[in-house]
DNA sequence: ATGGATTACATACAAATGTATGGTATACTC
DNA sequence: GAGTATACCATACATTTGTATGTAATCCAT
């Protein structure tokens, strides 16, 4: 039996092994074997003790399913954030008890106070933000201007950029077919700041 | 030997290999047991066998560290896309070794012929796609009339709607701005198709 | 060509780990 | 009180799984 060029197979243990450890399922060897299609256990060994001899890949020797990422290329743990549905009228505890599904998002920095909504709407089109975008929002009861924000106005959230006006605030569509809204600042909530826009596309 | 009230152990148990598995890291039987401070390995295996009964768990017999949280249950697990900071002509591969960063996507589909790059300019605005929003790309070589591709023209790789015409294909910007570009197939080469966009707001 | 390095194979062994069986103690129901 | 159910213990066994050893094939530098 021969070789394969260079480090390729290599590349492919690890690409294998970094999926799994990213999916929570470490592999043991013998699965590594098997994915790569190696006829020896040993093979794979050889190359996943490679791996750790380079530091891409970390063990916990005699453990089944031992091998781990270094904690140095820690896997940037990704948390997940709700996705409401509706924003009933202030109980936003309540709606995140009950989400239509979660978004994953880098959990590097805080993400208790994270939520997502799904714009309705071509309000914001000039900012980017298309109908049936989502947002992943920040909660905050108060905003910078020029911030996009989620305002609750009556019974309904909305999806605009923030003005202070003295005792009023202006939430500004941006689409020049839509008109500013110009409030009292006691009639409108301030839930949050949105911090990410994302579309999925077909 | 007695009893402890009701099923708060079990509780506890559940708890703990819950922790577990959202860490990425599944428990040992045995582990269960030291952990819980149970003294023969019987007592953890009765509790995790009843919270599989229970629906709580499931679990790959007679596999090492086979118990999981239930596919209904189940956090979607987040994989990690990686970002590319360049796309050097035709090694795509390559670029993905040593990527910018990572981007956590949803695991519930196919995740390994994704990658993630940075759009520059304002060709596609018209889309909502803005300069310096992150697409997320699925790595394929033909694409449909309309979907919105990467495409790498000589050394450069760019964002634009797909329009096949013949033994030529257009690319076409989505900003009235800028020009289309009709080229020989032979000159275009396909990275793949968008399939997510994202912008992350100040 | 010669020797070393790398890649892969085949097989065996020891440890880790899931599984099974039987027993004891407490609480609850009838 | 008898019977049943639950929680826990103790021990043993079988499988999975990590580890070790020896060999063969290919590439590369000398």
């Amino acid at each position: 039996m021969g070789r394969t060029p260079a480090g390729e197979t290599r590349n492919r243990v690890f690409a294998f092994v970094r999926t799994r450890l990213l999916a929570g399922q470490p592999p043991t060897v013998r699965e590594v074997q098997e994915a790569l299609g190696f006829r020896a256990v040993g093979t794979a060994r050889q190359h996943l003790e490679q791996l750790v001899a380079q530091g891409r890949l970390a063990v916990d020797r005699h453990k089944a399913r031992g091998y781990r990422l270094p904690a140095s290329a820690a896997a940037p743990a990704a948390a997940l954030v709700p996705l409401l549905g509706r924003v009933p009228a202030g109980a936003l505890d309540e709606a995140v008890e009950d989400p239509d599904g979660y978004l994953p998002v880098d959990a590097r920095g805080p993400v208790d106070d994270l939520f997502a909504l799904r714009v309705r709407g071509e309000s914001m089109t000039g900012a980017g933000i298309l109908s049936g975008d989502l947002v992943i929002v920040r909660r905050q009861p108060t905003a910078a201007a020029g911030d996009i924000v989620v305002a609750q106005v009556g019974d309904e959230a909305t999806v605009k950029t923030f003005r202070p006006r003295g005792r009023q605030v202006e939430l500004r569509p941006e689409n020049p077919a839509f008109e500013p809204l110009v409030l009292d600042a006691a009639a409108v909530v301030l839930l949050g700041k949105v911090v990410e826009v994302r579309r999925f596309l077909p």
